[in-house]
DNA sequence: GCTGAAAGACGGACGTC
DNA sequence: GACGTCCGTCTTTCAGC
């Protein structure tokens, strides 16, 4: 356990570098990194090695145009539910993950229980979801949807 | 512009294949890539290189854990502002852009104006945060945060 | 969509401080 | 304990077919 802790406490300047690097190009060769962040090759490549064997580097993904890939519609989805029992948010939870079009949910305290990220072909496609499937969820007392207007910072990389 | 629309058109299930794949790992060499999407190496390359070139892939990241990388705290802001006026808008965007803790904004039709994605290494940052910045930004009626207790589903990959 | 060949990246081993 | 250099192997990338 203390080897694990220790991992973590001992991330320096450079590993912080390495973090910020790789959050700004994924796909950037070691060789690339390493002269970025002032290092030779091999303790670059234990660096990275050692960030994601630490879980601090969870892993790569591509980042997808949704509007080129087809998929023009976006909501924002406000769920309340009606009571506060471990089988309600249970089943809520369920169904929602079960729905790929559901991109992201998360459950949050206070109001409202759930923020649910919504991706579709269209508003057509939407509606459909909403009606067949969002509305028929068991324990949901309120749905709001609400369309985002502008991205006005989109997922900027963390602040390490 | 036919050539660029014929792009987008033109993607296949091959194409959805890869997109799916290079989301799921970003970091996949082209030739582990290749074999899962049951194409040879040199057309497997060259559609990845081409729904780079359209935009279709925008770019590819490494997700950090916030909590193994010391940032502990994640808050979402509800912002609503006093004045729908464009000068209003551009600054609250402006100074909530300025702002390296604010990892995600979206601007969303109806109430609230705003949602705000602000992490941290402790709440005390927040606090400091929310009272030093956030609280100052002219034009601001309200400020709602909320703690996010559970991510329910967490960044799926896009359903192409 | 395949093949081949050059350039480059990976991922060890080993020596230095 | 962490950095740096070297080297064999595999991958990428760009031809021509």
């Amino acid at each position: 356990m203390l080897g694990l802790f220790g991992r973590f406490l001992a991330m320096d300047a450079i590993d912080k570098k390495i973090l910020a690097e790789l959050q700004r190009d994924g796909r950037q060769s070691i060789t690339e990194l390493a002269e970025r962040v002032q290092l030779s090759l091999s303790p670059c490549h234990r660096r990275v090695r050692a960030l994601e064997a630490s879980g601090v580097i969870e892993g790569y993904h591509a980042v997808i145009n949704a509007k080129k890939a087809g998929l023009g519609f976006e909501a924002l989805l406000f769920v309340t539910i009606s009571r506060s029992d471990s089988s309600t948010f249970a089943t809520v939870e369920q169904q929602l993950a079960d729905i790929p079009e559901v991109v992201q949910a998360q459950r949050l305290f206070g109001e409202p229980d759930y923020l649910v990220k919504v991706v579709t072909r269209s508003l057509e496609d939407y509606q459909r979801l909403f009606d067949e499937r969002l509305t028929g969820i068991p324990g949901v007392e309120r749905l709001r949807s609400t369309l985002v207007m502008r991205n006005v910072v989109s997922d900027r990389p963390l602040p390490v």
